[in-house]
DNA sequence: TAAAAAAAGTGTAATTTAAACACTTGTAAT
DNA sequence: ATTACAAGTGTTTAAATTACACTTTTTTTA
């Protein structure tokens, strides 16, 4: 066995590119960024960076969400890896694309510096470079299909939300209008929540309790075989 | 936009793997392959091969498949991307894993030459080289999920089947016990199957009806908002 | 200060889907 | 003619999902 040993074979540019999707009030978005060098320099595009000889895939997608949001411990996923030959104008290079999910306003703060980033809704965002469109699709597919068998939801809200916001949230997910007599019925049903003592005040006169994501509860459960499905 | 937009990065050997599923009457099979090169040579391994400069990922795995079974138009799926630095000891190695079904009577005939690649069941497959294991639990993982919501099992079957031999094969996916009735009322009311005049006489002295995938009648109803769910 | 407005909160009945369950039929072998 | 063996076939019960409307709380306004 010699350094030699694969020295016939090819090798090839490898990027990683993250779907960031956040949730506001009404909707789903995922942030872009300009692009600042060519090829396609200037247009809007999902962030990545390209994966170095010494890390694997999941720290590089780390690195890029940590570069870019500032934020650590975010949920991410890898989605799909893209190898269209002539998918990057400028070299080969194929891309393993990864989607998160993170608190829009916990963000917020940190990059309203980052000047070439921007949040846009699903609905209207840009036309993306190369195959990033086809990427934004089929994360937006995983995280509808995740977002029924797993409790993911809550990594796009605050740590305590509203019965309604977790409503409004899962209605921007699957696109569709849900019961809100079924939806909390469900929601108690799978017994994953804490309700907590304190009210939010912002969206009504008489204010709605806050309730926050038990996830030892929920872990515990999933040892005991439960398994979250809405 | 020169030649070199990309040159500062690391390139690096892709390999795209294959765990092949086959269904033999009562279980589950995956194809493997004695290593005939350094590193781990002669120890049993899924069949890969690397990806060329100017070729896709679906086109290698395409030929890896092709190269191994003598088969085309075979049920293909991209599983996930393999990044471990050290995943392979030779050199650094990022592997994409694809997973294959396929009517392992129809292979029988073309591979009995090929000296070096046996079916295992999955109970009782041998020790794999590198991280192979953990990309056979994950693709088995896929499987059972994608066979509850897309008509995949098919593949695994001759083109005629008889229910009983299509419910061992979901019962093997499953790795539980199905009930007769239930499963045939089931398949009734998704009406995707043909029945056939023709008996199966092998495991019976009554014979058994076989039945056809009606991927026609399927496509039309999927046209029109069907979606298979077991 | 009574009425209106606005969102929060709450339960039941109807329908659909899934699960449990056992006997009869046809044919070859003895 | 009897036995043995797998094929074939419906109904009842339980569980999950869906549809659906009024009351509460508090602020604003007439």
């Amino acid at each position: 066995m010699t350094l030699s040993t694969y020295s016939k074979e090819d090798k090839i540019f490898l990027a990683v590119d993250c779907i960031i999707f956040g949730f506001d009030k009404e909707e789903l978005k995922i942030l872009l960024v300009k692009r600042n060098f060519e090829p396609e320099k200037g247009k809007w595009s999902l962030i990545g960076g390209f994966l170095k000889q010494d890390e694997n895939l999941d720290e590089a997608a780390t690195k890029v969400l940590q570069h870019l949001t500032g934020l650590n411990n975010v949920y991410m996923e890898q989605l799909y890896t893209f190898s269209k030959v002539d998918r990057d104008p400028a070299d080969r290079t194929l891309s393993v694309a990864y989607y998160a999910l993170i608190d829009i306003a916990q963000h917020d703060k940190n990059t309203l510096n980052e000047e070439s980033a921007k949040w846009f809704s699903l609905k209207d965002a840009p036309t993306l470079i190369f195959d990033h469109k086809r990427m934004v699709e089929r994360a937006l597919a995983r995280l509808r299909r995740r977002a029924l068998t797993k409790p993911i939801g809550f990594e796009l809200l605050p740590e305590k939300f509203t019965m309604r916001q977790l409503q409004k949230l899962y209605e921007a997910i699957l696109d569709k209008k849900l019961d809100k007599r079924n939806f909390i019925n469900k929601f108690n049903s799978l017994d994953i929540l804490i309700k907590l003592d304190e009210k939010d005040m912002s969206s009504s006169k008489k204010g709605a309790y806050l309730f926050q994501f038990d996830e030892e509860k929920y872990n515990s459960k999933v040892d005991d075989g439960f398994s979250f499905k809405l």
